[in-house]
This record gives C-alpha cells, sequence and structure tokens, in this order.
DNA sequence: AGCCACTCTACCGGGTTGGTAGGGTAGGGC
DNA sequence: GCCCTACCCTACCAACCCGGTAGAGTGGCT
C-alpha cells in the first residue's frame, strides 16, 4: 500500500499539473481543493521540491509549481521517491535491490513469481505520466 | 513491500510444500533449512495455524503440517492474510475496502490506474498456488 | 515598511517491525 | 506414570515510521 503521505503527493501533483501554467500555486489552495491538511501538505511540497519535482516562490504572488512539463514526470518515478520500493521484494527490485540471504535467486520460485508481478505493475505505472492523473470533471 | 514476516512465511509454506506427505515437520528443521530465527518463525507458524493453512502435533514425532493439498493454497490470499491489501490503494482493494475522502472514485484518475495496477498484479497471484513455490534443485 | 507565503525545527502519540527470552503445557513412548 | 519432546503463550525490547501539529524564521514583493 501507498502510504498516506504518497497518496497526498499524487493528488497534489495532479492538481498542480492542472494549474500548469497558470503560475505558482497557493499550498492552501491545493489543501483546501484536495483536502490535505496544510501543515502536513507543506512537508510533502518541500520534500518533492527537494527531490527535484516542483519548485516554489516565495512572497506575494508566490506557491509552488512544476518545475518540468507534466507529461515529462513517470508516475513510476514519483512513487519511488516518495514511497519506495515498487516490487514485493528486495531481491526483485530494480532501484532498491538487495541480495537475498534466504535463497538463491537461480532456484527460487518465489523470487521468480515477483519478478513478474514487478513486471506487470511497471508496464502500467512506467507509461504514465502526470497528464494521465488529471481527473475528468 | 512484503514484510520480513511475510517473505519468512511464504518460504516456510514453500518448505512445507516439499515435505507434504511426509508428515509433521520440526520448526527447527525449517528455521535451520529457510534459514529463519528460530523464535520469530515460532510466531509465524502459530498465525498461520491461527489463520487456517497448517496445523500442528505437540509431542514427540509432531510439527508443523499443511491442512491442505498445496494446490488448494493460492498465494495471493496467503499475502492478504499475512501481508495485508494488495491494491495500492485503500479505494481499490477488494477485500479491505475503503472510500476515499479525497476523491470522487468515478472521475478520480488516480483510482483508475491503481484499478489496473491491482488487476495486473491479481492476475498472477491469484493463479499461483503453494505448488507454484517449490523451488528448482 | 509590511505583508505574504514558503521554510525550518521541533515535537508527539501510537503503531509496526523484527526480533529475543523464558517458562508452560500437552502428547507419546516406554 | 514419568519424562522427553515440541509446540504454546506471555512478555519484552529497541528502533523506526506514520500522520500529523505548532510556532517561529526568512526571504520576496509592493
Amino acid at each position: 500500500m501507498l502510504s498516506k503521505r504518497s497518496q497526498y503527493a499524487l493528488k497534489a501533483l495532479s492538481y498542480l499539473t492542472e494549474k500548469y501554467k497558470e503560475g505558482p500555486v497557493l499550498i492552501s489552495e491545493i489543501a483546501r481543493k484536495k483536502k490535505i491538511p496544510l501543515k502536513f501538505l507543506e512537508n510533502i511540497l518541500l520534500e518533492l521540491k527537494l527531490i527535484g519535482i516542483l519548485d516554489s516562490k516565495k512572497g506575494k504572488g508566490g506557491g509552488y509549481f512544476l518545475i518540468k512539463p507534466p507529461s515529462k514526470v513517470r508516475v513510476a518515478d514519483i512513487i519511488r521517491k516518495v514511497n519506495g520500493p515498487i516490487a514485493m521484494l528486495p531481491c526483485v527490485s530494480l532501484y532498491f535491490y538487495e541480495r537475498c540471504k534466504n535463497c538463491d535467486e537461480k532456484h527460487c520460485a518465489l523470487h521468480d513469481m515477483m519478478i513478474e508481478v514487478r513486471d506487470a505493475t511497471l508496464n502500467i505505472l512506467e507509461k504514465r505520466t502526470l497528464v494521465d492523473l488529471t481527473d475528468m470533471p
């Protein structure tokens, strides 16, 4: 399961995608529209900035905005950065790989099964970008 | 990611599948062969018994054993019982469903995307049983 | 100057994770 | 009827994560 934090992050990014080209958006506006606790959202947006997905502007007329066009930001990458591994086991993770002490990967049926699951998941998430997250009216 | 507990559970069950029809298997044997901390494994096997996957026999010649034929035990069900939801969001979970406060499911793009991911995952895990977990030599 | 909006530090209760320790108790064999 | 075996039960632990909340700081704009 994605953490609440990750869910909020995705919601916020989808809102910023809709407002792309309208300039900076207030934290408070995002919080209100997406029903996210304000101070928690502050924290999340800050992380997204440090990660390099967003940038911000202070003072009047300030707010947060996407650095890159929404079509260039993959959902899979956001999830990895905010939530962690997408795979179900460390030994089948592409970006958070860790060798398994309990088995030999060449002969581990669980390993093979989880590779399948990982590929099926990535096949969806790596093809989707923020644009695919914008809600239908 | 699956918790360590879930990983150990699956490993233990795959071992018990290999020893199916050979009668009860000692906790200590499973622990040794699968490199799982003994007391932790005790705890896990007990849970699997309460869940209704295993049964045990006390005294000499005792141990743990599968209640049902391995081909009747689906991997997806084990994961759900030991680890929790398979879906990435509560609002797309079949067995742990919770309505989403942040969005209207009918018009939520994230919701739709995660349904796709869920189905791709279940398409694999619900077709697999313990038999598919037995390792190749 | 003064407001605005992000930024930073800190804190907090409660829960989960990944164990460890140790004694209790039922079942079989002899 | 005793004793060994092997599961059963309770308790504890440190460390971290989750989902926030609070409040003061700081830089930018007009």
